[in-house]
DNA sequence: CATGAATGAGCGTTCATTCAT
DNA sequence: GATGAATGAACGCTCATTCAT
């Protein structure tokens, strides 16, 4: 086979997507993303049949790494609490790690590009974090609160305390303790 | 020259934008919005100059009208918890009153057209409210954190809060309560 | 209502359209012809709203004008041969006063963006001349022939006869006599 | 070096082309004919330099196909009726048998593609009606029309003619005859 | 001031052709 | 020679903005 279709460029189609969208949004053109990835215009398409496509593959691969980093040396015999924050702090850790990815996700997330399938499958790619929400909404007051609540919960909490932790390094791990305890006590 | 011409039809642009983007998201073309206002594409501009500017106008209106709607009749002689919950039930109030407007002031939050200087006048807006979070702040376990944490906790709780209640509205009484009780948890 | 759709514009882009598509074939770009048109390539869209709706417009106006043209001041009363060779010659006027028409109809005529649609309201244009066609096969040898084989005969004709009157112009008129005799003969 | 490449594969580009012509048109991606010929896109062109080259090639190559069956077995000692009739009768044989052929072939003849070069080169190949013409033309009363006009001629009767045998194939040798003779009619 | 046609830059995608493997 | 990924020019169409009426 001639030439195969190298991983290395879809990979850098992927990240060059990235900082395209934080840098000028979803609207940016496809080629600036090429460029970017140093590749021409019209190979994107070799990889990627039409730019929403591009975007729902990167809305997948975010979250999947983000789960993945979240749940990675998960303990599994430490009591709740130590399973909780060592996924929020291994979060924490993915989000500071590379701010672009966060940002890339929160616009991804609201784009009308992004599909009910893809959206499913990005559901489905944090099954793993299920068992871990039901122990915590048995755990505590929101016994009696819809499933997904806790869920949402964390999220938004998360993403609060990222946004602080982000916009002032400095103090970044104090962040991410005050956040936690503040989820903690939310779900008490 | 402080408007020199129809202020109805400036809001019924302002009106029809919040549909469209709700509807089309922010890539809407500004011919649509002026013709669910009713009319021309022309006449649109000249109320706002560009279509980043009514998206900025649309931003700052509706962050003003949930701000407003929050704090009537705000019980400047009640209990710290009972002013909160005030505010809290308010806000609620709008968000599931015109569901429209809150998914639109999410797109916008998004979008790269709104300016830092508009993000200041809204913030702003929000004056009234600083007291108050102020005073929320002081009351608990979040005393040494950043002041504008409480706000932006407030405000992701309520967020999520109101993505429920308007999700499963038979539930939306219990489920404002419920993320009420969450929030005060939160703080305390 | 602010500047009018301009029909003199609409027949400039028709008529641009003849030129260009003779010249560059029906791949010719749309710039191509908004530009030999006199407007901008975006306001080609404002009076046909894609390239092929612009075709088939073309189309069905040649179609129509060369209908138009064969039946001018029949004579009701003159004698069948007489009436034929009236359209007959009307029909090679036409063909030979313009020759671009004719070029771009044959093109239009083997393109997929005609609809059956157009197609079928061009048929329609020349009902005018179905009468005169029964008369003709009843005429004489064909008889027994479908009906359409008599119009298909003449067109093939007087196609034929058009390339000689236009490719020797100088015998102009001696080739249209000979083909309208050669046509003549072929029905008897 | 005559044909260093696989003459089968030359020859399946060329039926590619044509059933590929005949479903999409001349704009056919030449990938979609490199496909249905079981080669890769690239390989198309070892065969053809450009797509116009390959739509030159194939254009004459029907052109001589039909040629040669037209005379094939021709009887050399019959008088000229059955001589014409002969020619008349194969040639629709060849375009009843592969409707395709034909098709492609009137596409192909009005493309802009096709060179003055090749267009005399499929003139040639009809050479061998030439004296066949000649003869037909001082047979009747086209004695003193140009010589090409009796070859157009039978083109375009027998194109008509093809036409509706095609089209109602139940009565195909009736339409041959019919066509036959308003054909002789015509020239006699 | 209202209207809506005019403008033209810009974008996603296609595809003939080239070229590394 | 065969393959199919790489290239980049080209095109149809959109749409924010302008401007003649």
């Amino acid at each position: 086979m001639a030439r195969p279709k190298s991983e290395d460029k879809r990979n850098a189609i992927l990240e060059a997507a990235t900082h395209v969208i934080v840098k000028q949004g979803l609207s940016a053109p496809t080629a600036t993303i090429a460029q970017e990835a140093g590749i021409s215009n019209g190979s994107l398409f070799t990889y990627f049949e039409t730019k929403a496509e591009l975007f729902n593959h990167l809305y997948l691969e975010l979250k999947r790494e983000m789960v993945e980093i979240a749940l990675e040396k998960f303990p599994e015999d430490a009591d709740l609490r130590k399973q909780v924050f060592h996924v929020w702090s291994h979060w924490m850790d993915w989000a500071t790690a590379d701010p672009q990815k966060r940002r890339a996700l929160a616009q991804l997330n609201v784009s009308d590009d992004i599909t009910p399938a893809t959206r499913a499958a990005a559901h489905k790619a944090g099954a793993g974090l299920v068992d871990l929400m039901e122990r915590l909404r048995s755990y505590g007051s929101l016994r009696t609160a819809p499933m997904s609540f806790v869920g949402a919960l964390m999220n938004s909490l998360a993403e609060t305390t990222m946004d602080f932790m982000i916009s002032d390094p400095t103090n970044a791990k104090k962040h991410c303790k005050v956040g936690f305890e503040t989820f903690w006590r939310a779900i008490s």
